[in-house]
DNA sequence: TTTGAAAATGTAAACCTTTTCATTTTCGAT
DNA sequence: ATCGAAAATGAAAAGGTTTACATTTTCAAA
């Protein structure tokens, strides 16, 4: 919806600025992008005709003329996963300042959806993706060379067996940071409680933790429990756990989702965390700081990975750059109060 | 970015079609779409020609023709909120049904940043607006007639002195359910903590609240304390409380974020909800019923405003009907285990 | 003054559709 | 076979830019 100046009159074009300025439309359109090429007393005139007629130039028409659409789209498992809302704040910011407008595509599990979203490329309504899903969008696709891709940009999940830029956090390190922690407070048995089956962050996520145990004991007790990242996942994980007659004395999560789960088991089973068993989740969701016990987490820089996968993305577009292959970025450990020493020891 | 299909060639134009079928461009375009228009043989034979060819219409052209964009923008006053989140769904499931994009445009409390966004309107690049911040997106134009405004519609918060459908839950009936369900319980010093100040969506709640207040009692106890939607703000208000020697045996809250903030001020204060006090919420944002106690709230029908905003939008952007004024849902109570009868009765 | 290069401007093509209007084809009724 | 209306098709305009190329203007040096 155009002409919001004058009040049912139609949008001033390029040429009513002209005709007004007394040039070419050529004229006023360099008056606009290369105001260097055009003398100081016409470029004065164009000014003031565009300031008289309200002119601002029609974003279908230049798109046409430049081939390409300053926008770009970004393709999200799902949009209430917590994680996604900070990713999209840092998307938004970058993309903005640079004159780009962010198109969000939600997949929710349905794999089609995929498909539908695709249109927008083949379109070319958008001029780039944002990979937030850990795969490419289409089955079909990765037997192609990498170079006939679209411009793209994973965050958060790498993509299996391609060469699209990655970036994310540093799993590995920051789990390990994690697994480290606990074992420094003195727990022995620390389980792993895996996300979904397959998943290749969760893979790292494990490594990190196989890492520390492998560096920190002789003969470490490495263990992982099948979850599925939901918070349901954590709580069957605990449940299966319970059947066994050895039991950890703390779990390292896959996620806060996963972890808030573990604990709401634990309590249902009459365990108090941090006095019973130690908590570590992965995310840092907002609301990882107001459950009970506060969850000691992995702090991922949600908003700085947004901006870093724009910014890749954008320069990419626009030639300015071959994004670094991988971007990984620091994650804190926050620590807050579900994790204790082990209450008793072995 | 186009050319998704043959490696490297130009993506192929309605002309390349064209001149494989046999045909004119004209045909062509209308084989696609109006094909009741063309005769059964050639429309076979473009589809044939469309198919070989990989075309996939330009959206760019298309729309310039067209003069609209098949866009709209969800104007939203924080991404991080957790409230928006769900309604995103809503709007991008429609939209995405009804072949339209939702643009994401992100306040984040920086006023200015409206008026670049605005700049998507004037170009065209939008064809619509989702207003999820309660007000006009510039300071300028609330004196304009309101017939002069681009298609819109509010969610959420219904914006002040303009005719802009609005859609949202019925904030005075919920919030009468809220405080009705806590005079149930035997409460009747029941304190509002209320939201940002000035906030219209804060009015109607405690509205709804002295409503129910004054159908119940002969000599209500009206007490509205000031805070301002958040966490902090719920916290802050617990303290201001305290301060007084007659406490509250209830609190309704203007929010979630404000009532998790009331229990974790009262908590530090050595006090059990719902043992000692009781809480109500407004949102049932995600994490409600992960914090302990379990928060017992109003729950928004997120999705469906998101659905219905859209819809409204898009069959105004069509023409196919003017949108009722108002759109009220209606908001469940949630009971959950932040709530009970008062510890000392009076 | 004249000359010539540099600067400023204009013309027109190209970007790719949709759609009006004119023209051709089809086909049933005479 | 002929006619005429209806159906199918095509030619061309319009939508609003940007930009390569051609042309005109400016201005310093001769």
């Amino acid at each position: 919806m155009r002409q919001l100046e004058p009040t049912g009159k139609k949008a001033a074009t390029i040429e009513d600025v002209a005709k007004l300025a007394g040039v070419s439309i050529a004229t006023v359109s360099r008056a606009m992008r290369t105001p260097e090429k055009v003398a100081e007393s016409t470029r004065k005139k164009v000014t003031a005709a565009i300031a008289r007629t309200g002119y601002t130039v029609n974003a279908m028409a230049q798109n046409l003329r430049m081939q390409r659409s300053k926008m770009v789209m970004a393709l999200a498992p799902s949009i209430s996963d917590p994680n996604f809302s900070g990713i999209l704040v840092g998307l938004e910011k970058v993309a903005n300042e640079r004159g780009y407008g962010v198109l969000i595509g939600n997949i929710e599990g349905n794999v089609e959806h995929e498909e539908k979203y695709l249109h927008f490329l083949s379109t070319g309504m958008v001029d780039g993706l944002v990979l937030l899903t850990g795969h490419l969008p289409v089955a079909g696709w990765p037997d192609r060379t990498t170079s006939s891709f679209p411009p793209m940009v994973a965050a958060c999940h790498p993509v299996d067996h391609s060469e699209i830029p990655y970036v994310g956090v540093d799993d590995i390190a920051a789990a390990k940071v994690a697994t480290e922690y606990l074992i420094s407070l003195g727990h022995k048995r620390i389980v792993y409680i895996a996300g979904p089956k397959g998943n290749i962050v969760d893979e790292l996520r494990y490594s990190g933790y196989c890492k520390a145990m492998l560096e920190a004991f002789d003969r470490p007790d490495i263990w992982k429990v099948q979850g599925d990242g939901s918070t349901e996942g954590g709580r069957a994980a605990v449940e299966l756990l319970f059947i066994r007659d050895t039991l950890p004395t703390a779990f390292f999560c896959f996620s806060d989702s996963t972890a808030i789960g573990v604990i709401s088991a634990l309590n249902s089973r009459g365990m108090q965390v941090p006095h019973d068993f130690s908590v570590v989740g992965f995310d840092d969701i907002p609301f990882a700081s107001h459950i009970t016990p506060a969850l000691t987490t992995i702090r991922q820089p949600r908003n700085h990975i947004g901006e870093i996968a724009m910014t890749e993305l954008l320069d990419k577009l626009n030639g300015q750059s071959r994004p670094a292959n991988q971007s990984l970025l620091h994650g804190d450990l926050i620590v807050r109060s579900s994790c204790s020493a082990p209450r008793m020891l072995d």
